[in-house]
DNA sequence: CTCACGATTTAGAACGATCTAAAACGCAGC
DNA sequence: GCTGCGTTTTAGATCGTTCTAAATCGTGAG
């Protein structure tokens, strides 16, 4: 049924040169005459020739192919960061293996000995919490380059590419600071990682110069359904706080709803900010203070990482640190008085 | 440095056997006995071999890859939907090659060039808006098997997998209709796909079933931002609408701010029914009254159709219509009296 | 002891590209 | 015409797997 698409000997043959001369042309070598060349661009084009990367691969150990795992696909701050990644590599000429590793590090394993044997040339990971601080040895051992990006894992073993959260965090206090507020909780999550870790080192550092209280700290599901039923949790608060730092904007947007299905006013009774500046930010009501991380800005600086790294395996390692913009909105309040 | 990984004929040597028992037995050929087979997977695992799948394709013709192609990464809608499709081509022990065709259909013709070079199996495509109704054919000459999802080119020449749009407009009308609304508008989107065609259809369709009127058509941009400004477009409608049904939840949602910023509140003053039933819509305020489309079942679906596609090429053709479910929140407001 | 037969195992060619090393070509200088 | 040299082209090996066809093994029948 399909005619098997044509190969390198099969242009070779009709253009009456050798194969190794087509193979010269479909790399663009400058050692072809210019005249063979534009003939075999034209057989090429005639027979519908495209090349055969996995072939190419095998010998020259290239796939232009690079793998890509994240814990999630339901938050869009994945999904943007995803669409960084995506374009930075088709731009380069690239292909993307995607994987979900829905935060299990077993299920991540699994993906990377699929991705190895699929020959890809380096790994794109934002590592499942619970991820052996081993792995990043494990990798090099492998010989398979990797970009760590908005989790990290093992002592600064690999280039990285992140979100200045402890930063952002700051950002965050120090807004809340100035409306005011001394009493501050922080809703966060159960699942242990790096980007809980630099929050709430952020939490302290923040807390300390702003001179404002730790209120508390209340963990919640990684849901928005999780964070409203957290809201009782808050507000059952011992210290009372007026304000509520969120790990991230869909635990803040769910905080609201729990808050307001509490009868208490986001914004007005009670403070809330989020941290990631999501779309969604925008859509909450109220409309919710945020503090912006653009993880697409992320996903194409850890492409260009794993870029460069390929290009240049023995370069020093590098870290890239996205600095956080505070969007303030409703959700934070007016000034108290 | 990286010390290559092992091949078969490695594994062989070590074993004592040739390097095609030890392919038998990667491959679980009941050909090999059984006490070879344990001694060969126990060098196997000594020494960490991986099966190289590239150039296993090069001999049998089969990566274990299939090519997903959508058109966007930010609507959710989408990447649940990709969600879908991973899951189940993991189970099955095949790869995802993503691209998102931003839906451009000459970035679209790029992507399935790449995805041919590198040997995909199969494709899933969300074909970008302004697809070449003639591509399903020109990937039949190709020999490159695909699954249409979401939105459909040509006339019913590929396996279709995809939301029953037409029904679900239906049940979001019947639902307004039920409330005592007579004069509806609908919220639409510029590109033309063939799931704006279904929604259009579905709006006729419902309006001359329930003997509502059509209150008129606004077109707005596909972002939040964009439908946000079309409030002003609809609140300036001649026909006055008591009711705006929405192409999909993130313009429903764009909408309603809109709507709250020129002073009118959802679901009072006007209703506002979304299509899609995001995670989004219970966050938004109102909450969303919206029609759930289970885009990750849709996902699903479509990987399997490819699966089983690819396993017997010869099959009828199949279409998959996931059937809506009304959600009914507070954006849609109560009995008109 | 030989033969036939099913169960295992294997040698060697293939897949489609790239690499290496060498061949062929063109041309100027003697 | 021959030599030398730079430019193009090429033959043939190679990457790691699977396939084909044939070889080998073990065993029970004759």
């Amino acid at each position: 049924m399909s005619t098997k698409r044509p190969t390198l000997e099969d242009i070779a043959r009709v253009a009456g040169v050798s194969r190794a001369t087509v193979s010269l042309v479909v790399r663009q070598s400058p050692l072809v005459a210019e005249h063979t060349r534009m003939m075999v661009e034209r057989v090429m084009a005639d027979l519908d020739y495209v090349r055969d990367i996995g072939a190419a691969r095998l010998r020259n150990n290239s796939s232009r192919t690079v793998g890509v795992i994240v814990p999630n696909l339901v938050n869009s701050f994945f999904t943007e960061f995803l669409t960084g990644v995506e374009q930075v590599m088709r731009a380069q000429d690239r292909v993307v293996l995607l994987a979900n590793s829905e935060d299990e590090p077993q299920r991540q394993d699994e993906i990377l000995q699929r991705f190895r044997g699929h020959g890809v040339d380096g790994v794109i990971l934002c590592p499942a919490a619970g991820t052996d601080a081993a792995l990043p040895a494990r990798m090099q051992r492998w010989g398979l380059p990797m970009v760590q990006a908005l989790r990290e894992v093992g002592t600064q073993q690999t280039d990285y590419a992140g979100a200045d959260y402890v930063a952002g965090v700051g950002l965050a206090l120090q807004h809340l600071s100035d409306l005011g507020h001394r009493r501050i909780a922080f809703l966060s999550v159960r699942a242990m990682t790096s980007a809980k870790a630099e929050r709430l080192e952020g939490f302290s550092l923040g807390l300390a110069r702003t001179g404002a209280i730790d209120a508390g700290i209340v963990e919640a599901d990684l849901t928005w359904e999780g964070a409203a039923l957290a809201a009782d949790g808050v507000l059952a608060l011992r210290s009372r706080p007026t304000a509520v730092l969120c790990f991230n904007d869909v635990l803040a947007a769910g905080l609201m709803l729990g808050l307001r299905r509490a009868d208490r006013q986001p914004g007005r009774d009670i403070a809330v900010v989020g941290l990631d500046d999501l779309p969604l930010a925008e859509l909450t009501y109220p409309p919710m203070s945020s503090v912006a991380m653009c993880p697409a800005a992320i996903g194409a600086e850890a492409a260009r990482l794993l870029t460069t790294r390929l290009a240049e395996p023995g370069r020093p390692i590098e870290r890239f640190l996205q600095a956080p913009t505070l969007m303030v909105r409703e959700s934070s309040g007016t000034k108290i008085v």
